[in-house]
DNA sequence: CCCCCAACCTAACAAATGTTGGCCTGCGGG
DNA sequence: CCCGCAGGCCAACATTTGTTAGGTTGGGGG
């Protein structure tokens, strides 16, 4: 299996979504210098207050942004699943303002900054199609403030499960409405904003209502419409359909 | 006075922050086609699902961003101050994935979509200061989920009129340590994700502990110093020093 | 093959925050 | 000048979510 295919296969796959990708467009983009690297989990890929100056693109695996506050706690702001880009802000900022950290085995093509600033000055369809990309990540993080303020616990979490499903869906992860969510409980509770014994106290109520069923780590989604209206989910923010 | 040029000027200074700008983008962005607009408070901007064609750089007063519940719950994603842009994110994605209102009566600049979207073809100094605006936005996104997941309620207020201090100070809004706060307490409570009442009851806190006083909605922080560590605030995440 | 440890689960209790409802105040409009 | 009403304030009580601590399980490493 071709890994650095797989990687541009779903990362030109999902730029289509959101932008016009030409096919010279994409030969730059495969085109660009890279080194396949791979890290374990728990692994950290950015760390706060670091310069990064390359960039990753995931090809198998995922990720996740985090902040820390003083005392410790974490909040998971994102979780990247192959076919995302790992630290494109830092195109332009300077000093990172969150982790990056490896949530499984990760396997993802390291391209340094450089190349992709060449690459968007010779081809405005690329700087479009980043941009956008990265436009999308901040529509999420704002429904997952809406979800983390205003939304009770067990609302919260059905959300969340709905738009795993749907993001793995779109890189060909999720089969017949099961996929491996390879989290923790306390990765769930830092993802939501909540203790990891509330987030089992809800996983169970949603099991319960026979919205979902788990199996170790595979969460199976029983009944998708009722999950949904559990959730509140509303797939606009996502923009999977920009380009109609 | 020149409303139309004090709105470029706050909106070049903050963007000389982040990416160089020479005279002649400067220029460029001066020359862009606008009509001033005037709103009054509470007025709408944009609704979620709308498709705009314009863009909005603020000359006076406040806006902010919103998401609604299905319920009816709003969570406050973000106060937009003078300098801001409205809603660029409108560049390059079709549906708009949220509401933003003006808070106050509103002045701003509002340009055609198309406009900008020509001046950053030409100019790609443009493109990175303003995609990197987009970056610090997101970036302050992710704070604000940080601030709300997982930190207490006076904490997080405390972190909030923190933030507020300093943006307002860069626009030169804030005099002497205090400004003019224009949210009621039910707002802060929608960018917090609290309710008014337990806001209210951390607003005395703050002043019974003496880091800030109030006189109707006026802010006046008395002990920087401790308010920042009341609030846990650490400005990194402004990357208000993009560019030393 | 077994041991060990991380992750999961459970329950009793604690604390933070929400809810309700009512009162007070000040300001803008008639 | 007064009226009405939004916003602020307050207190009693309700609920959700957090805390602590300990027992259970399963799979990877020795």
């Amino acid at each position: 299996m071709d890994t650095v295919k797989d990687c541009f296969d779903r990362f030109v796959l999902k730029l289509r979504r959101f932008a016009p990708v030409t096919d010279a467009d994409e030969a730059a983009l495969r085109a660009l210098p890279l080194k396949m690297r791979e890290l374990s989990a728990t692994q950290y890929l950015v760390r706060e207050g670091q310069l990064p100056t390359r960039c990753g693109i995931i090809a198998h695996g995922f990720a996740y942004r985090q902040k820390l506050t003083i005392e410790g706690d974490r909040q998971i702001t994102m979780v990247l699943v192959p076919g995302d880009l790992l630290d494109l802000q830092n195109l332009f900022l300077r000093e990172s303002d969150h982790d990056i950290q490896a949530l499984t085995p990760l396997t993802f093509a390291e391209i340094p900054i450089e190349a992709i600033r060449e690459a968007i000055d010779l081809r405005p369809a690329l700087t479009q199609a980043l941009w956008t990309d990265s436009l999308v990540e901040a529509a999420v993080t704002r429904e997952w403030l809406l979800n983390v303020g205003r939304r009770n616990a067990k609302t919260r979490l059905a959300h969340l499960l709905c738009e795993f499903q749907l993001r793995l869906e779109s890189v060909g992860e999720g089969e017949d409405s099961s996929y491996e969510l390879p989290m923790t409980q306390e990765q769930l509770g830092d993802a939501l904003g909540l203790t990891p014994v509330h987030v089992n106290r809800m996983l169970q109520a949603l099991e319960r209502d026979s919205l979902i069923s788990r199996r170790h780590r595979r969460i199976k989604v029983i009944d998708w419409p009722r999950l949904r209206i559990a959730g509140q989910f509303n797939a606009r923010y996502l923009h999977q359909h920009n380009m109609v």
